[in-house]
DNA sequence: GCATTCATAGAAAACGTTTGCTATGATAAG
DNA sequence: CTTATCATAGCAAACGTTTTCTATGAATGC
């Protein structure tokens, strides 16, 4: 079908190692052939098998990303920070959402391998994800990892990012603090609650768990969980939200029920999605460095293809920070 | 490294051609032994490297997804659309993003075809793309072509949808219409804007050719379009964002000078996008089925791939509908 | 003028599959 | 009992590269 390296060797009369070597630079051609055999191979519009060159080199120059929801504009921006940086390295990204299914993630997890990806990078769908790390000599590079084992980790730092959260609350003067928590990724909310604990305990207060609900990640979920947080009866001054969405929920069912914020409840959410800072909605949130945590979870992928078999370990820890806007009072 | 084939063969005494055709399902080879194959391939941790099956095989069973802007919520459900049904047919995506650029689209677009994936869908960069669809064999299916002698096509009705929009806006008794177009997608605003002239012709009126912007696609490219639209001087009625994310812009500039929407200034966009719709925005915009063309886009470009010479051509034109919200007025 | 070095170029194996062809042995048909 | 049929299984080529090894001939040194 296509032009092979053997087309151009026949076209010129040459071995197809020459060519092979003039087209990837090696030496041992002469500048003559070389030149005849670039132009020939552009003027027949050659294009290198990469399955093949895959094949042989045991390299096939893409990734796989596996996260759970592509429609979540934090998921989005991380995903361009690593598009962004692994196309600087000459990588492809196969892109695969799960929706938060542990078993649609082994699939994914299974046929990329098939596949040959070179790394993976991998948000977990769940706590009983099923993707075991030992097992893979492919390098697998996981977003909020579980345990502290992992040798290379790039995180946002979700306790410090929970107890930035609670501080600003406390500083504007709430007290009783609801938290609605993800439950499709319990173990961010839970690192990210033990912040919220932290401050409060700092403060002379404590957690109530009766103000503690788990909610959908999404817009919808943080709506429904703020209704069953009110259910609850008991007096709330503020409610963090374990993501954007969810905060951007909990604003829905203030509005929907004429709660006036910031006066009567404040909101803050966490991640910064670019829709938080609209004048229409101003939500104070917790920001991370979403695009950034792309780009170096790329280069750390990458440091750990190249140096397979080396033991340094990469350990990178970004810090997230709050950005105050209109959904929490001013003192 | 990994276990092949040969791994097996050698295992169980047999001949690898065997294992090929039990792990396939083929005929050929007896009950037993198959059982005693996908027995120990199993046990051994076999997977299959699909490199090699797509060298023999010629099919790689993976697609590129080329789009302007991951981070654009329109692009994001047409992704996940994609992305869902490819799953269920086995496929995985290379996703690319261009930042508009036809350079960077041009790179990916040759890259992909280097890794030989079985078809590419493509949304242009601008008008000047420098992906040619005649020379290639591998599938191409493009978003919003450009001509109509695309052999296939799916697509969302895009000189309806700028009627419905002005139809919708003069029904609210809006009469000075402004459009603020996107000037990397100088194509789809074409169109649009041909239905907005069209309803604009219908009701005895005329577009003004003083109130028709570019912008650049993105919140802030509203926010900016819409200060140099007012700089004009000329009263106008409402404004109509070629996309969500102008229209956010619009909205944007009139919260900050102080213009009553929906009262004083009609505005409305274009894709609903799924924040349009919350409480705090209530943006009245053209739906567009973002998901299902999604699946559509994959399903066509699969038939394409399957059915490679038959001359049949695909032409698929989904409806967009008007959202009415709190952007523009009730009469 | 001969031996040595050196750059260039070709042959062939390898990567891990699939598949067409052939060989084997058993069974069925005559 | 011989021949034809058939299911099973192995061999080897092919897919399009890269790379090691070897061969060739020119240039160099003595």
């Amino acid at each position: 079908m296509s032009v092979t390296i053997k087309d151009i060797a026949k076209e010129l009369g040459v071995s197809y190692s020459s060519i092979s070597r003039a087209l990837n630079g090696k030496e041992g051609v002469s500048e003559e052939n070389r030149l005849a055999i670039v132009e020939a191979a552009e003027r027949m519009g050659y294009q290198p098998n990469e399955l093949a060159r895959g094949l042989v080199n045991k390299v096939s120059n893409s990734i796989g990303v596996i996260i759970p929801d592509i429609n979540n504009p934090y998921f989005g921006e991380v995903v361009k920070g690593i598009l962004d940086d692994a196309k600087e390295h000459g990588y492809n990204v196969f892109l695969c959402t799960t929706d938060w299914n542990v078993t649609t993630e082994k699939e994914y997890y299974d046929t990329l391998k098939q596949k040959r990806v070179d790394g993976i990078i991998l948000k977990p769908a769940g706590k009983d994800s099923r993707v075991q790390v030992q097992t893979t000599n492919t390098p697998l590079l996981i977003i909020d990892p579980q345990e502290d084992n992992c040798k290379n980790q790039v995180v946002v730092d979700n306790e410090v990012g929970g107890y930035l959260a609670a501080q600003h609350l406390l500083k504007c003067g709430y007290r009783t603090i609801a938290c609605i928590l993800g439950k499709e990724d319990k173990l961010s909310s839970q690192q990210r609650l033990g912040g919220v604990t932290r401050a409060l305990y700092e403060n002379g207060l404590s957690l109530d768990l009766d103000l503690v609900v788990e909610g959908s990640m999404t817009i919808e979920g943080g709506r429904v969980a703020s209704e069953e947080l009110m259910r609850r009866g008991k007096p709330i001054d503020a409610i963090f939200g374990i993501n954007d969405l969810i905060a951007l929920g909990a604003l829905q069912y203030c509005t929907e029920h004429e709660l006036k914020v910031p006066e009567e409840i404040g909101v803050i959410g966490y991640d910064n999605i670019s829709y938080a800072s609209l004048p229409q909605i101003q939500l104070t949130t917790v920001h991370q460095p979403k695009y950034e945590l792309g780009r170096m979870l790329f280069e750390t992928l990458l440091d750990e293809i190249q140096n397979k078999d080396e033991e340094k370990s990469i350990q990178i820890k970004l810090q997230p920070e709050i950005m105050e806007r209109k959904t929490t009072r001013t003192i």
